[in-house]
DNA sequence: TTTAATCCCTATCGGTATAGTGGGGTAATG
DNA sequence: CATTACCCCACTATACCGATAGGGATTAAA
């Protein structure tokens, strides 16, 4: 499960990527059309922008703006920037993997050979699209 | 990611399938084998007999075994029922859905649609698997 | 018939993460 | 210079997770 967190940076992403024909988007005006809780949304905007997806600009008609066009932002990458691992156990997971305390070979644990399989058509979905593509 | 429950249920019901000529298996002989801490295994062997999978015989020379053949027993049924749902967000979820109490309207919202592609494409993986195929 | 093995049930607990709130800056624009 | 809006820190309430403890019920075998 996604946590709410991420949901919201993601519709936080495409509420922005919309807006192509305005320069910035202010955090009142995406919290109030998606309906997110300002401040908690603030907080998620601030590591997005960390994260090097968003830029802002300070003062009056300021706000968050794409950093990259949207075709350029690829939805594997914002989801394990901000959710962590896409696998479903860390021992199979490619950019955030931990070793299983409890099973000895990894070769020959079935979760393991199970979860790999998982992993890899989630990859395959995911690793086409684009920003983009979802809006 | 996977509760480490749900992964100890998994190790334990390929290790049960995997003694077919034995009638039962002990608790301890898993927790042993798996390194899965004893009073908690317990726990998860005893919902995983609520649920149907297994039987179990009290008393010396008791343990547990499987209710079904592993070929009858499908992952993607397994997983929902310890687990939870198979889908990231509970708005794509077949099982277990709830409605998005933020957005208005889910046809037009894009990470809806792209969860429902991720889940189609979990669920094939999963749905083709028995027990049977994993050990 | 006693004893030991084994499942079964209830309660509890520390840790951690999540979702959200509050207050107060600080920087840039008009 | 005042307003707007981003930025940062601390705090809290809730919930779940993994694990532990202690005992009770049942059965097979000695």
């Amino acid at each position: 499960m996604l946590s709410r967190k991420t949901k919201y940076a993601l519709k936080a992403m495409t509420y922005i990527a919309r807006q192509e024909g305005k320069k910035t988007v202010q955090t009142a005006v995406i919290s109030e059309n998606e309906n997110i809780s300002h401040k908690y949304l603030e907080a998620i905007l601030l590591t997005l922008k960390n994260l090097g997806y968003l830029g802002s600009k300070k003062g009056k008609g300021g706000g968050y703006y794409l950093l990259k066009p949207a075709e350029e932002i690829q939805m594997v990458n914002l989801l394990r920037n901000i959710e962590g691992p896409i696998a479903m156990v860390p021992c199979v997971s490619l950019n955030y993997y931990e070793k299983c305390e409890d099973c000895a070979d990894e070769e020959t644990c079935s979760v393991h050979l199970l979860m790999i399989e998982v992993r890899d058509s989630t990859l395959k979905v995911l690793e086409n699209k684009s920003l983009a593509d979802i809006i």
